[in-house]
DNA sequence: ATATAGTTTAACCATCTGGTTAATTGATGC
DNA sequence: GCATCAATTAACCAGATGGTTAAACTATAT
């Protein structure tokens, strides 16, 4: 009947690749099966093997890139030259819109590491590419100590505003539950998230 | 050599329940081997289909169960006769508090919804003990007509509490690679968490 | 045309895994 | 002692799953 995926226009490896990606990242490593790949991708199972060796190794190229581009937005963010405000800002902008486009893909990573922490060593950030941190801690002391917003500890500070953006998405099945609203219910505030976010964290640095 | 585990003072159901809350909340449903939680419990494979019929059987009873120790907290505290913010820091103590004690339980609870949707309807939450919102939502809006707090949408306060508080602890594996910290200087950061959600939720529900 | 190299497939294999069963052990009452 | 019933075990089974392989197909160059 109907083609399990209309992505004749790309190249092999590519449709597997994406088949591999969105089979894993709903599945986990885990629950993922190989056959289940190869017909999405609409391939033959081999093939999997042919392009990727084993299954081990086609997670790993998944997760990996995944993992790449969680840290991207973030070291662009801390990179640019904005005041502390537009940079909380930015990264509730950055996160929503990319958890809007991909909502699986911060629970996939949380999900994975968690089972084999063991087997993300440093290795899968290169010493040279880690957040740097320190220039960013430095920066909100520095405008807490000007008056310019209210004294947090930056660290709390940024897991409050990652909090409060990523967990409403990843959360998403677990609080239509918890909370009984219906799907369209909480579609209608996820779209509100962002601006209420952010009027939140306005009001909590504030200077009174 | 020895024990896999000592819980030999429990009988074989709970020892049977207690190891597949650990291998299951570690290594979710499709992770998880029936001879990998026989052996953690120290009984024959076999009583586990004895005991509890089939692996899916086992699951059922262990999520619904750690489903319902989360609403239960959540529950309790909504009807409790505590201000706004009371209940609020209340939300975070609670969460915070069982979350150091079974870090494990909301990852688990998120990432086996996402995974099976469909397979866990409204039965799993019987109508008549689903959280009660719109008593809450009506405090909320209360108060913020009273001027005791600053005016947020009721969800997305209770949001903003529950995804500060519950996202540092199942990001936890995530933000030690991110942000290239190690374990004892996140341990360390949890611990001043709840602390700091609390001043920073006040700060943004002072009145001006 | 034909040789060559890369690509794709069907069939197959070994192992793992959830589940079953028949036999054994243990306790309890008579 | 012995009958009865529940609890426990070792051995086994069928299907699923990751992975392999030899053959077939395709395109490109000569």
């Amino acid at each position: 009947m109907d083609k399990p995926n209309s992505q004749e226009q790309f190249d092999t490896e590519t449709r597997i690749l994406r088949a591999a990606r969105q089979v894993f990242f709903k599945q986990g490593m885990a629950g993922a099966r190989m056959q289940d790949i190869a017909d999405q991708a609409g391939v033959n199972k081999a093939l999997l093997h042919y392009y990727f060796r084993s299954k081990d190794k086609l997670f790993q190229t998944i997760f990996t890139q995944a993992f790449q581009t969680m840290l991207e937005s973030f070291k662009a963010i801390i990179a640019s030259p904005m005041s502390i405000t537009e940079k909380l800002e930015s990264f509730i902008h950055v996160y929503i819109s990319n958890m809007r486009l991909n909502p699986y893909l911060p629970l996939f990573i949380i999900t994975e590491i968690n089972k084999r922490p063991e087997v993300f060593p440093r290795q899968l950030v290169p010493e040279h590419q880690q957040v740097d941190l320190k220039k960013l801690f430095a920066q909100i002391q520095k405008e807490i100590a000007e008056g310019r917003i209210a004294p947090f500890q930056p660290m709390h500070l940024i897991m409050n505003v990652l909090g409060m953006s990523i967990f409403s998405f990843i959360a998403k099945p677990m609080m239509i539950h918890m909370l009984g609203v219906n799907e369209k219910q909480y579609e209608h505030f996820l779209n509100e998230r962002e601006a209420q976010i952010i009027a939140f964290v306005r009001s909590a640095l504030k200077t009174s």
